[in-house]
Formats: C-alpha cells, structure tokens, sequence
DNA sequence: GTTGAGCGTT
C-alpha cells in the first residue's frame, strides 16, 4: 500500500521505523510523506486500516534508511499540529511481525515462546476487531470515497505530489486548507436520503382512514347479524 | 457525518 510500487513491504532490515500517533483518521500517506521526507530518506509508509472497513486506525508507520534522521524527524514532528491535531512521533517498539525493536530498528526476531509451552495467551495486543460488535451492517455502508488505489503509485520518488490535483495533493497552502476543513465536517458524498417527513395532516388522514375501514367492518358485520344470515341465539 | 488508546502489510 504505501510502498513505492513494488508489491508487498519493503525489506525492514536496516531501516527505522517511527510510530507517529494521533493523525487523524483520513491523514494518508501522502499528507505524511511531505513532511518526513524533510528529516531523511523515507524508505515506507504505512497506515495501518481496519481490515474490513479501510478505515485509517488513526496512527502511522515511517521507515527511515537511517537511524540520525529517524531521530532527527523525531525530534521535529513529535508534537506538530498535522490536520489540526498534534500528532506524536517515537520509534516503534515493535515490528511488523512483534519483533522487538530498538531505535525503530528490529533487534529480536520474534519473541520465542521457550519450551514448548504453546498456552501463552496470543498477543492481542490491539483492539480485537473481528467480534460481534460488528452487526454487519454497518461497515457495509461506510462509503469509500477516498480511493484507495492512490498509493500503488511511485508518487514518493518521482517527488510530484506538489503538482498533483488540488483535491488531494499536497502545498503549503493545501495543507493550511486542510487544517482548517479538518475542523469543519468534510463534505463528502451528499447522498443524502430523501426526507420522508410525514406531515401532521397525513398522519391525521391516515389515522382516519384506517377507523372508517374498522367502522364499516362493523357496520357490516352488525347488518349481517342483523339480516339473520347468521341466526345467533342469544340465551 | 462519528471515534482517539495505541505498535504494521499484499
């Protein structure tokens, strides 16, 4: 996803990966990209998503070639306001894989359960997603509207994401601008539903409908009795 | 349209 075309990660050995919190949740890869890429050589970006809704978990990974500018990015974007929140910025802690990692770079493969005891609890270390408190609805709808397929590009290299549509590219003015819309609901699909407002007098219209239809059910069923049709001894 | 502690991929 946010790697620069090939397919799958980019080999994490001898890279630095910092862990940038608090981005919000529609900040990509791109947005990120513009300012990492000023501390060093940026060898990935990844934005870890819920698996079945796409949506952005709300924080980020950035792999540096070096450990000087990993730390350097640190020490300049921990605390900066990205999107009007104030995102944190640390070397990770752990690998894709749990790895243990120090300085953003993998020391420890991965940990080994000694022995063989297998009943060590699994390493739920996030949020368990897969649960029933999806009633599978709901991530049915989530509307996609920021297309996903942006980062199979090499975007990064060819460095021409200050030129690229105004939507979603980046420019000092952009950036401003994105700030501020972050503050205001985004304005995505107005698919809205139609308003089906019933109105006072259609309620009332039908309340009475449905009482004249009672009434001459039992005006009718009051005549047959009446006509003799059904002879009912009452004793 | 929403959320907000935390450590990741084909």
């Amino acid at each position: 996803m946010s790697r620069f075309g090939r397919s799958g990660p980019p080999p994490i050995r001898d890279t630095y990966s910092l862990l940038v919190l608090n981005i919000t949740f529609r900040t990509t890869a791109d947005d990120l990209f513009p300012l990492f890429d000023k501390y060093g050589e940026i060898v990935d970006i990844y934005i870890p998503r819920d698996r079945r809704t796409g949506d952005s978990r709300g924080f980020a990974f950035v792999r540096y070639k070096y450990e000087d500018e990993a730390q350097k990015a640190v020490d300049r974007l921990d605390g900066r306001l990205v999107d009007g929140r104030e995102i944190m910025v640390q070397f990770a802690k752990y690998g894709p894989n749990a790895e243990r990692i120090n300085k953003g770079r993998i020391v420890e493969p991965v940990p080994r359960p000694r022995g063989r005891s297998r009943s060590r609890s699994p390493r739920r270390r996030y949020r368990d997603d897969y649960r029933d408190d999806y009633q599978d609805r709901d991530y049915r709808r989530r509307s996609r509207s920021r297309s996903r397929d942006r980062y199979a590009r090499d975007r990064y290299r060819d460095r021409d994401y200050r030129r690229r549509s105004p939507s979603r590219s980046y420019s000092p003015d952009d950036y401003k601008k994105r700030g501020r819309d972050s503050l205001s609901p985004a304005r995505r699909s107005r698919s809205r539903s139609r308003n089906r407002s019933y109105s006072p007098d259609d309620y009332k219209r039908r309340g009475r409908d449905r009482m004249n239809g009672l009434a001459l059910i039992l005006c009718l069923a009051m005549h047959l009795l009446d006509g003799g049709l059904f002879s009912v001894e009452v004793v």
